[in-house]
DNA sequence: CGCTCAATTGAGCATATGTTCAACTTCAAG
DNA sequence: CTTGAAGTTGAACATATGCTCAATTGAGCG
């Protein structure tokens, strides 16, 4: 019912369309959860912007950066070791999961939307960069250390998997075997001498 | 139009599904895409199956047995390293990757249905025990091997991230760096004495 | 006050979905 | 031929979706 500046309500707009696509998904959030939850007419959505489309690719887009950002500050002033560590941790965490599951059901729906795709794949390019810059750090700076990159792209990767499997209902993949399959992967990919911890699945 | 019996029906209305479900994904398969492709009222679908959702599930069911029975068939005789070289080369294969799209798609929709759930649970179990038997079958028998089971996880977690990062349009993570760095892998879980594959990725 | 422009409305449209059900057709058994 | 059960039909229904557009409201300004 207020009115509003334009700048705001688009704001306002995208924060309710980033609630809806977390609570209910990607495949049942709707243009009316949203300007429901924020008590406006259908019109005005699409005055703001073009399609459905395009707020749900901004609201994913917001949702996997504050994601994101969330866990680079966690894990800002740790040793690189020891971030990686937070980071299977963190994996895990989340109650419901509800970041995990929108981002495996964003990158799945990125097959029919482009935008999406354009949103997923700077998402991953930001998610792995995030790993590798942890792993170069590892090495004490140079010759015979860890090679960043794929690594960095198989621990990304594995965490995708993983948080796959372990999302289906009932699924035999519980969390402690996913964190504990993250974390014999960080002793594989970093060796004994930066990495002391052992792997142990019953 | 041609009348038929009940089980060859039902079978072929399978079938329909199957292909529906591959080529339009889970999300766009619907129950007129069935029954148009073989020709039938919409009532005969509702009178083998109570709901598209069970329909659906079988479809999935069918579709991801028949992908892994025929990766079976293919590693059968092969020695269980080079099966696993070629399961990670059997990966990037396909052209379209209508198969993976569909397992990824599935997985994710099963935070929706408890079938596709029941459906993708199994699926996953035997996908861990192809590779899983594989790799417990390099050790030479027993002691001092890989450690079968949780590497089988990786693996095949593994396969499923790297699937679905490198299905997004106009993804950075290529088929060959996939293939690469799922090689890459099965170097860090075999060790230098039974894969002597060596990794680049430029 | 009036004027203007942007914000806002919401009934309505086109489209698509799964599902129902009373009627119809076929075919084999009696 | 009759009968009965199984296969089959398809129009109709309830529901949900994104989106349009003519009309209305409100705030700032001269």
């Amino acid at each position: 019912m207020p009115r509003m500046s334009g700048a705001d309500r688009r704001r306002q707009i995208v924060e309710a369309a980033t609630e809806a696509v977390l609570q209910r998904g990607l495949a049942l959030a709707a243009t009316r959860d949203v300007t429901q939850a924020i008590g406006v007419g259908s019109g005005l959505l699409h005055h703001y912007f073009p399609s459905w489309a395009d707020l749900r690719a901004e609201a994913v887009r917001l949702a996997v950066r504050r994601e994101i950002d969330e866990l680079k500050a966690i894990v800002a002033d740790m040793p690189a070791i020891e971030a990686l560590h937070r980071i299977a941790d963190w994996m895990v965490e989340d109650e419901d999961m509800r970041h995990w599951r929108l981002w495996l059901n964003a990158q799945d729906e990125a097959h029919r939307d482009d935008l999406l795709a354009g949103v997923m794949n700077a998402a991953l390019l930001d998610w792995h960069r995030l790993i590798a810059d942890l792993l170069s750090k590892l090495g004490g700076g140079g010759a015979a250390g860890v090679d960043a990159e794929p690594a960095a792209w198989r621990l990304a990767a594995l965490m995708d998997g993983l948080a796959g499997a372990m999302l289906v209902k009932g699924s035999v993949l519980t969390r402690e075997m996913a964190r504990a399959l993250m974390k014999a992967q960080l002793h594989l990919e970093c060796g004994h001498k930066t990495c002391d911890w052992v792997p142990v699945i019953e």
